[in-house]
DNA sequence: TATTGTTATACTCTATAACTATA
DNA sequence: TATAGTTATAGAGTATAACAATA
């Protein structure tokens, strides 16, 4: 079948929402590629950054701060305790604290550099007043 | 172990992307709850307002408008002829095309309405002039 | 050769329910 | 009773590889 000769109507691209998905896909994709090279995810390193400025904080309140259910917070820090970035201790005997290592704050300074540099290209296509669709827009159909 | 006394610190809550994620997060979730109520979700609404819009498109078409790999245009597009919403019909030997359904179109402008109502909802909150991190911090702290 | 649809598969993120041990 | 951590599980969404039929 030939290919069709007038590109798609997209009723979606009416809607804020659906940019704001688009962008928010693409910055997530971008960010989770820089911090690939540092062989750590977007959670993962969400999770460094918070402890990092709350030491000794439990899993229940990091999941809170990042909207991570306690569920889900478990192979999460297990991994970064795998990976020897973070050290946990008892607290209580129900609750444990987590601390960045050396090595994990050496890492969490590093996703945060990533993390700078990754807004620092963002930060110009969001900006300026008005046409927030566009913005959004720029930033999902930007190679 | 008694509450921590002070709020979290949260770094993350500098950066635009994360308000960025998070705000789509809150606003996702709005819209898939909006829209259960119609037995569909995000997905298959968004599939079905582009081949309104576009009757007699193919799946590749949908896929590549709305960023969904082929491989994963199977099973959504199976998912609405079942529901009896769209029909395919052979375009040539090896592409189908797809077009709603009375049913089909009747639920699509029901999701139309509800993608409207969800968006006027959410635009006051990302309205206005500067103050765009706050802005999207509103969306999804609202609750 | 390239494209369409398909199957199979896998990984991430997210969600709930239920259990334990402790407060 | 409520909370922290855990286990198991399930549903989305997303990704790749490979195949058959067809252009």
């Amino acid at each position: 079948m030939a290919a069709r000769a007038e590109p798609l109507k997209n009723p979606l691209e009416e809607r804020v929402g659906y940019h704001l998905r688009r962008a928010s896909g693409a910055m997530m994709a971008d960010l989770a590629q820089r911090l690939a090279s540092l062989d750590v995810t977007v959670a993962e390193a969400s999770v460094l950054v918070v402890i990092g400025a709350n030491p000794a904080v439990s899993q229940t309140e990091i999941g809170r701060a990042l909207a991570i259910k306690r569920a889900n917070m478990v192979p999460l820090a297990a991994g970064l305790m795998r990976k020897g970035l973070v050290v946990r201790k008892a607290a209580d005997g129900r609750s444990h604290t987590l601390t960045l290592t050396e090595a994990g704050r050496r890492l969490m300074l590093k996703a945060e550099k990533s993390m700078r540099a990754h807004e620092a290209h963002y930060l110009p296509l969001l900006g300026g007043d008005g046409g927030l669709r566009e913005r959004l827009k720029a930033i999902w159909t930007a190679r």
